[in-house]
DNA sequence: CCTGCAATTATGCAAGCGTATAATTAAGCC
DNA sequence: GGCTTAATTATACGCTTGCATAATTGCAGG
């Protein structure tokens, strides 16, 4: 007969809860340390179970990371998605809605970067990640360049492939220096930088298509 | 009497040059394989050293890690400045040579990249990091600044500052995606699309201006 | 109700971490 | 050429890490 009552009571998840549970925290202590924030003890203690459950559930740490990604890469698709669905119809206001989403937050924001960061150097070693990343980010670019391409105007496949790529550039750069430094830019700058710097590299006023939705 | 020639040889150095040397070693791991890459022992062995003399440069392992990054934040304003100082007289030249240098290798590189990321979670937590950031961060936006003022043209300091910021961020933004996916570009389009979005932001041909060296 | 099984917890281990401290040794000085 | 001293190595400690394994327990089906 054992002495009863120190362990810990616990529920019953299904698998996928606590999957998700698992990968959120992962992610959440990721954000905001580092890789190294994200120790096993540290994202049980979070998703509120004990160590041993994360290798239950997952073959290894690595596995468990590789998943976080996979999942992140996927909410920001969704995020992505959901913009163009409830935006407008004319092309010119449509990626002026697109472009403005991306440099506002919770796009623009010290921990989004810091997630980021987070997975830069296991991109250069695991094979699936850098995969996982290298099609997010051209799915996002494709995005961007039907975008472009909707708008009324004449060019060639060659200059919508370059256009996206700058227009893509200035984005991320103003992600990347709005999330870095926030107090650096007066409210509402990063934004309109951007739209103004995507009208100019494709030679049209995007300022002037934006809904409502400006500072 | 102790049991002799167990103990290894060693040489002594100057203490800047030991400084130098750990320095040099903590940024190489640290960009080969991010932070956690980057321990006493690793950065010890690199250097030729044992793990002790780590201490006895450095007041704790923290103290080496932001000697480090204001040693890269040094090396990266040199570099800049070295690029300024053998480029041509002509503004648009000027300029053209500044985006062009800042867009390819060693500038454009996977390690860079890996650097950079390796630090930005310490960004948020130590203060003395961040200020060094921020205060490299605005010397290149006002370098740029200062070129694009050199141009002749007529422009309100306001627009002079967004258009900064917006050359700054197309820049890093393609620095950025060149450095994660290299395979992903043409050789010579990251220069060539970063002069073409450059001077479309500031309404000139960079392009024609740029030196001989030119893919 | 109870019985069986999978979900969950508890415990332990070997390796690696940063750090403290003591022992050694290379090299300048008179 | 011995002496001194600071530079360097060696060793050890306490803590954390990822992982393996054994012990429990919540819960569904009879």
């Amino acid at each position: 007969m054992a002495v009863t009552g120190n362990r810990r009571k616990f529920k019953r998840e299904g698998e996928t809860a606590r999957r998700d549970a698992l990968i959120d925290a992962a992610l959440q202590l990721m954000a905001e340390g580092g890789a190294q924030a994200a120790t096993v003890r540290a994202i049980a203690d979070r998703a509120g179970v004990t160590p041993g459950l994360i290798r239950h559930y997952f073959q290894s740490k690595e596995d468990l990371t590789r998943a976080a990604y996979g999942t992140l890469m996927d909410r920001m698709m969704a995020a992505n998605l959901l913009v163009l669905e409830t935006s407008p119809v004319d092309p010119a206001a449509r990626l002026a809605a697109f472009v403005a989403a991306s440099l506002r937050p919770p796009v623009v924001d010290a921990e989004a970067l810091g997630l980021w960061a987070a997975f830069i150097h296991k991109l250069r070693i695991d094979p699936q990640i850098r995969l996982a990343h290298e099609a997010a980010y051209l799915a996002y670019r494709d995005r961007l360049q039907l975008l472009i391409s909707a708008l009324p105007r004449v060019a060639c496949e060659a200059t919508l492939r370059a256009q996206a790529i700058a227009c893509n550039a200035v984005i991320d750069g103003l992600w990347l220096e709005g999330s870095a430094l926030p107090e650096a830019f007066d409210p509402g700058e990063i934004p309109r930088i951007g739209l103004t710097s995507v009208g100019a590299i494709l030679n049209l006023d995007l300022l002037s298509h934006l809904p409502k939705a400006l500072t």
